[in-house]
DNA sequence: TTCCGTACTAAGAATCATTCTTACTTAGTA
DNA sequence: TACTAAGTAAGAATGATTCTTAGTACGGAA
């Protein structure tokens, strides 16, 4: 994702375009691995050692608001972040505490479908998402 | 449920029956509202002003950990414990932040076929939840 | 029934992820 | 260019939870 996206995307969001938030959409965006905050500003830091972790906090936040990424609260009840905004599912690895997405889109489409045949009474539903508990497998080498 | 119902509980996880895990364990059972450590600890203290906060958050784990009760961390990153073991599913309201239960045997049939049928490469899959975030309807009176 | 060992509990300090506060900086528009 | 409102720094504050140390009590064995 070149410089040109980023701002691009920042902007679409209503938001003025800033060196720090470039530099943040771009680790968030970069990586698979659902960072955390603090993960983050390690990414960050080293390139740009002025900024601080309070203002990585309030730009993630204001990312969320602003819907150009979207976080979640993970098992262990710490804050993560994602730049994919389309709806997914995640794998939890409980032992190594791991997030990985998973996309179906049959399994997208079943549950769909499901909860349109099958409305809750009395509650709306905006969002539904799967979550995969359990653990990679031993690999037998 | 009583005492007795309780204290079978209570041993059935290995540990040793107390006053206060009885109560503990009371207040979670009684209640269908995902309690947190806190709300326990108020029900709880009225009658057992002795009680510290510090042993209701502990009693919780140890309950947990002993598989007679279940924790979740919710959308805000609290912790909520439930004594319904059996898998279910949690409608979250976003504007209230309450938690509902939502059983329903076909979607848990439906979601446990799907992933029996399309196996995780390398990941074992041990608990499935579904999540649906949204809102209560409007009741127009 | 008594004793004893180990699990349980109290209370407040410590921890950790996150938010707040206040003052300074800067992007973008007029 | 000037101005204004949004953005940022830095460290204190917050809140949920865990830890530590010393005292308590359950339950099984004698």
């Amino acid at each position: 994702m070149d410089i040109e996206d980023i701002k691009n995307k920042i902007s679409s969001g209503g938001l003025k375009f800033t060196h720090q938030r470039m530099v943040i959409y771009e680790a968030v965006s970069q990586t698979h691995s659902h960072p955390t905050a603090e993960w983050v500003y390690e990414q960050v830091k080293e390139n740009n050692p002025s900024i601080s972790l309070g203002t990585v906090y309030k730009t993630l936040d204001t990312f969320v608001n602003a819907k150009i990424i979207q976080k979640f609260i993970d098992t262990n009840g710490v804050m993560r972040f994602d730049a994919v905004l389309e709806a997914h599912s995640h794998l939890y690895d409980k032992e190594t505490n791991e997030i990985r997405d998973y996309h179906n889109h049959q399994l997208e489409t079943l549950i769909k479908e499901f909860f349109e045949k099958n409305k809750i009474k009395d509650f709306e539903v905006e969002d539904i998402e799967v979550v995969l508990k359990g653990h990679n497998k031993q690999k037998i080498n």
